[in-house]
DNA sequence: TTGTGTTTTACGACCTCC
DNA sequence: GGAGGTCGTAAAACACAA
């Protein structure tokens, strides 16, 4: 679905064997691999070294979606996602409704302890830095506020961070506060930052789009669709409304009716 | 190896909503 | 006023051609 659809638009999203075997060391970090219910695909399930069988698509997200393999073992596997063709189904009904009706389970039940959590994830190779200590020392910072410290301006995030992420995201554009902790917890990461990733993922996505319709607006004038008369913003706006647009409810709100259900 | 272009984190400014 | 949104941007991390 999405994801794949994005690794599409977006070959060069997880390239290269430096951003595949990126499992950077723990930052703060409990260690990854929180969602066991989610070791289905591929990668994770390779990474899950520690012995546990890995479980086939847990019930948080429904059955396992085929384009999910796209994340495929390794760098060049992640490209082939072909089926996509940018116009993915469902996409464009990414609200939290959808979400929860589509798997209740995923916003009602919480994610799985982080003390189920393994660091399998970490391989010696993929220490390409020797930064583990001032990657630790930067998350500390990062906590009391400060993250651009003259040793580190950024950290680089795991595969299995921005795989979650991607999930996330892929189900919900617009993150509920609730599960907003739930990831920042399980994925050791602060709420801050998941904020900002769920950010800048979208504008991420809005500059996507943004180059799509001018490739297409480019192309060839005959080729204009409905989006043709949308300006970027509006069509982003109009496949994936802010909080605010549904149904007048904020997340919380969304979340809350998720969880009653 | 190096230069260059792209992507990924992170922030600040500003806006809207409650 | 606080939280979270977009937008623009800085700079690290990364890919890749020369």
């Amino acid at each position: 679905m999405y994801v794949s659809s994005l690794l599409e638009k977006e070959p060069s999203m997880y390239p290269g064997p430096a951003r595949a075997n990126n499992t950077l060391p723990v930052q703060n970090f409990v260690s990854a691999p929180a969602y066991s219910d989610y070791m289905g695909y591929h990668p994770v399930a390779a990474l899950d070294s520690h012995g546990q069988p890995a479980p086939a698509w847990g019930s948080h997200y429904g059955p396992q979606r085929e384009d999910w393999s796209a994340y495929g073992p390794g760098p060049s596997s992640a490209a082939p996602a072909a089926h996509i063709n940018g116009s993915s189904p469902g996409q464009g009904s990414y609200s939290s409704a959808d979400y929860s009706s589509l798997h209740p389970a995923a916003a009602a039940a919480p994610l799985p302890p982080v003390d189920t959590i393994h660091a399998q994830q970490i391989s010696p190779n993929s220490q390409r830095h020797s930064s583990y200590e001032w990657m630790r020392k930067t998350v500390q910072t990062n906590t009391a506020g400060k993250t651009r410290t003259k040793e580190k301006y950024r950290v680089v995030y795991t595969d299995h961070q921005r795989l979650e992420l991607e999930k996330e995201f892929h189900c919900n554009r617009y993150i509920t506060i609730r599960r907003k902790s739930e990831l920042a917890a399980n994925l050791g990461l602060s709420e801050r930052q998941v904020k900002i990733w769920f950010q800048n993922r979208r504008a991420k996505e809005r500059k996507m789009i943004k180059k799509k319709i001018s490739q297409f607006d480019g192309s060839g004038g005959s080729a204009q669709s409905d989006s043709g008369s949308l300006s970027p913003n509006e069509l982003s706006n109009s496949l994936f409304p802010p909080p605010h647009g549904i149904n007048g409810l904020q997340p919380n709100d969304i979340h809350q009716v998720i969880v009653s259900e």
